[in-house]
DNA sequence: ATAGATAATTATAATAATTCTAAATCCAAA
DNA sequence: TTTGGATTTAGAATTATTATAATTATCTAT
């Protein structure tokens, strides 16, 4: 579970720009988010880090998690009120919740969506984040459907 | 804080449908949602129910919130990790969170929007909630700034 | 109207995700 | 290498919400 150079200096950048130290959990963390982008749960992230660090606590977990955020390396996801996910695609995107596998998916979102929802908000109104979730059911699990 | 026949009707209509009772309660925790229409938390409801009904639990509000919006008469919305809010507001909109001023307001979205939104999901998805939040400042907040 | 059956309300306990606390450890600058 | 602040850690605390079980209300059929 090594971080490849390219993703350690953009850690390590990202880290600097806000006077906060590159630690060992903290790269870890990052490489479990970017080993496999499906979207954990704080927990998830905590078992699967384990297995390389077994001593990482769930509060560091936690710790991680929002300095990474915090510094722009990853997203926070959030459906209804389920626990929140983490996201390494910075670009700017959607996410599909299919209610009958569970899966999430990432939504690729054009410039163009994004502008004219920019455009739906009152005059002065400036947005620096847009939140968009998709709750439904997913080709796969509409497939052979009665 | 009584209910307008119109929605009175409208609530029992929407019950019936579902096989559930017309009680005082959701009557007037319904009612609570239409008086004030600023997406109000459960213990900002709980409060302002409790004015006029003194007996009424926590638990109660938090089952004819549930139950309003299993009905289709409420929406629940939420921002982050932050407790559920509530929305007597039908219409496809959006919501837009000033973290200035705490406020949150409805933005109204056109069909068009919506329809591209849709578009943008791979072939065989299928959404039937599309929610989108606004993290921002709002204009009044943006006035009279250095 | 009354009785029986069922649903809803209530007070309280339980749950689950997250945050806080304080002690131990680590890191980076001098 | 020392040292002071940052980080990690284990565990306690918090908070919104849900579950439980007893009581009360509503509905349906008589
Ligand atoms: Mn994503
Ligand atoms: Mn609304
Ligand atoms: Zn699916
Ligand atoms: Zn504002």
């Amino acid at each position: 579970m090594q971080l490849k150079p390219e993703y350690k200096e953009r850690l390590d950048r990202a880290l600097a720009r806000t006077g906060l130290r590159p630690t060992k959990q903290r790269e870890h963390v990052f490489s479990v988010l970017l080993e496999k982008l499906d979207h954990p749960t704080a927990d998830d992230v905590y078992a699967r880090a384990r297995a390389d660090m077994p001593t990482i606590s769930l509060a560091t977990v936690y710790n991680c998690l929002e300095t990474l955020s915090a510094s722009g390396l990853i997203k926070q996801v959030n459906f209804e009120r389920e626990p929140t996910r983490y996201c390494p695609n910075l670009t700017a995107h959607a996410h599909f919740y299919c209610k009958e596998s569970g899966e999430i998916e990432d939504i690729e979102l054009s410039d163009d969506i994004i502008n004219r929802l920019k455009a739906a908000l009152p005059k002065g109104h400036t947005a620096h984040r847009i939140d968009i979730a998709f709750d439904g059911k997913c080709g796969g699990c509409h497939d052979g459907e009665d």
